[in-house]
DNA sequence: CCTTACGTTTACGTAAACGTCAACTTACCA
DNA sequence: TGGTAAGTTGACGTTTACGTAAACGTAAGG
């Protein structure tokens, strides 16, 4: 039997270090949708998953309505033809759109060092 | 000479797509300060590729609060030893903060492969 | 039984990053 | 001289992503 772990809200807060009003938030916007136990929100494997995937998407710069767009189109599983390409082409838009974010940070790290570069030469200079 | 390019704001607006507006708000918080000639703005080489890193930084994430800091700070020149420290302290702090953002982003990338890749076998299964 | 901790919903507040008029100059062109 | 195009400054509106109470329920501990 796999772990099948539960967490109480505070839980998932405190591991993400996010606050609870955000998991509620992000509910409330149709990216989580956990079980209840008398009103009481518990969370399981699959939705802890679901959290790190949000908040990882929002490091990298996606929007809350973007993710449930991409979040819930890569759990289903349609089964047309035409429905498995429309998922395909997605998947290729977003690819494109990380490798451009990927080169934007690599130029930043390439023109940060160049002045970091600068920068220890002076400080060099001053401290011999 | 280097060639002293001279734009005007629709001309920038037009080449960067965004609109005045933003263009305008980037002055007003601080991160542009073109020339004026008779109340219109004049931007030159050097607002240009400010500009240019004002929207790179945005696509990375950042905010315009943060690019403010960021690129005033590189813009400076200060003198004094602690100072410099200070700068080379701070690019650091950036570097590791890019390099978290990478990872997210290589790692989606993966995450994204095995999608394609089952979402393609199973049309593949359909398509023969 | 009272407190404390943790949870809930409802609802208004807020910061960031512009969008969208309105009202007005300035320059150019027929 | 009368548009038309492009620019300007307010100033209010909008979206996103929560923050921040208020008012209440529930379970455990002393």
């Amino acid at each position: 039997m796999p772990p099948v772990e539960r967490y109480s809200i505070s839980e998932l807060a405190r591991y993400f270090d996010v606050t609870p009003r955000a998991i509620r938030f992000y509910e409330d916007q149709g990216l989580l949708n956990p079980k209840r136990v008398k009103a009481q929100r518990v969370y399981n494997e699959g939705d802890f998953v679901r959290l790190k995937l949000i908040l990882r998407g929002k490091r990298i710069g996606f929007s809350l309505a973007e993710l449930k767009q991409t979040i819930t189109l890569y759990d289903t599983h349609p089964d047309e033809k035409a429905q498995l390409q429309f998922v395909l082409d997605t998947i290729e838009n977003h690819r494109q759109e990380l490798i451009q974010r990927r080169e934007d940070i690599e130029t930043t790290l390439v023109d940060m060092d160049d002045v970091h570069q600068r920068v220890k030469e002076q400080l060099d200079l001053l401290t011999g």
